[in-house]
DNA sequence: TTATTTACTGCAAATAATTGCAATGTTTTA
DNA sequence: TAAAACATTGCAATTATTTGCAGTAAATAA
């Protein structure tokens, strides 16, 4: 691990959990206490974190800001984008859901591909408003605050309207029998328009969120061309999907 | 394999792992440490990546993330926003429009604000969604990718069906003759719709937009209600524009 | 207060980076 | 084509960085 690296693992650490702790930290990356501390002094002396007895916690002036969103996993879900660059094409009308997932892809999009892509979600749409060949298209509506995506009657209405090649839809929670589930109603309603709306499916999500189950069903998993995940195709966790014909990437 | 080849190969290596390590690199390519890192040194120096002790890591893309909204003047447009504070009520609709002087507006909103507030723009959509007691409707549309805001007869079409108390417009340039002006004519129509659906307009803009001229017409200085810069009220400059009969915070 | 935990400092060993140099390969020029 | 100029690569010596350890200082807890 390189140095950076583990700088990098300290300051996701400290911004997940609010604090770390030095020899918790010299633990886990195995490593001398002396040398977390050498780390956490350089992150003081660059402002990026405060240094207490005992460890670090984040700065405490550092007012809120919207627009730095907090990734999980931001490695797993970067593996996940990269196989689904395949399946991006030039001319493709895409729609793209929110989530994180989604987020960290729309990232890793060619420079030059030319398409048209519709989102209803804010973070999502100012990335994508970077590529200059891209047609991008704002869903109005009622804004969902912690989300930062759109919902309601609005939204429906104008996926009812287009037709798409392909979409690429985050997931809350996916398993066999129920298929893709959310957690709020009303963007489980959304995700439906937005199937209708698109000739081929794909749901991206990373691996711990196989086999669970939240209270809103989407749709089953026979309505899915492809499910992308950070595991080896051929996992035995991923088996019965592929079973039902899902293409797994 | 070529030089360019091998160089593309550490590149593409960088990009989905995020981190490169020299006597790995060394190993793969079958060649010495010392090869690796005058490449690594001239992928520096071309500024295509971060040289670390034992490797390599991304260039920090900080400085060109689409997050960090660049805001010139803040000081002076913070305070402009406080001026503007004064005007708002709890239960008002009001229709915000994009420009970082209604961003940095944005943040200075009580917390706790009741309103019902519509926007095109992203960014400040972003920063308003954090405001818990914000009804907040994003007006979808095509994007216009630098300003990150919606244009186009979608955006009309949302503006000409609603009806708000107070609508805060920044502004490209403002004069006595022209009144305000836009530099491209699709912001200069939706500000149109923006003021037929208000009924108060308020414009909001920093002293070096005084007496400057773009070449789209918004309206005449006789339909502003309110106009608040960061000037003294009684400056000047504003006379002119108070004789107009224009209230000048 | 004392005992305990945590932090800092200088030092040495290990690891990595840089530099000059020579051998080899490639391109340009006469 | 041959010679010269240039570029690439690996090696060795030098230099720089990182890391853990030991001793000591500082902060916290009892």
């Amino acid at each position: 691990m390189l140095k950076a690296e583990r700088r990098n693992f300290i300051m996701t650490k400290l911004v997940k959990e609010q604090r770390v702790n030095t020899i918790e930290l010299a633990e886990v990356l195995g490593l001398s206490e002396d040398t977390i501390r050498r780390d956490l002094n350089k992150l003081h002396v660059k402002g990026l974190l405060e240094k207490v007895y005992g460890g670090a916690i984040p700065v405490s002036n550092k007012e809120e800001n919207v627009f730095d969103i907090v990734i999980s996993n931001e490695k797993k879900k970067r593996e996940i984008g990269l196989k689904a660059l395949s399946l991006l094409h030039d001319g493709q009308v895409i729609i793209m859901s929110g989530g994180t997932t989604n987020l960290v892809f729309s990232k890793l999009i060619p420079p030059l591909l030319k398409a048209t892509i519709y989102t209803y979600s804010l973070p999502i749409a100012m990335q994508l408003s970077q590529y200059q060949n891209i047609d991008l298209i704002f869903i109005g509506g009622k804004m969902q605050k912690n989300a930062m995506v759109t919902i309601g009657m609005d939204v429906l209405q104008v996926l009812s309207k287009i037709k798409a090649d392909i979409c690429f839809m985050g997931a809350s929670s996916i398993n066999i029998k129920q298929g893709l589930t959310e957690v709020g109603y009303e963007v489980s309603i959304v995700k439906k328009a937005m199937l209708e709306a698109s000739d081929k499916v794909v749901s991206m999500f990373t691996a711990d969120k196989l086999n669970s189950k939240t209270p809103h069903v989407v749709c089953g998993i026979d309505r899915l061309n492809t499910i992308i995940t950070d595991l080896n195709p051929d996992d035995e966790l991923l088996k019965e999907y592929h079973s039902a014909g899902v293409i797994v990437l």
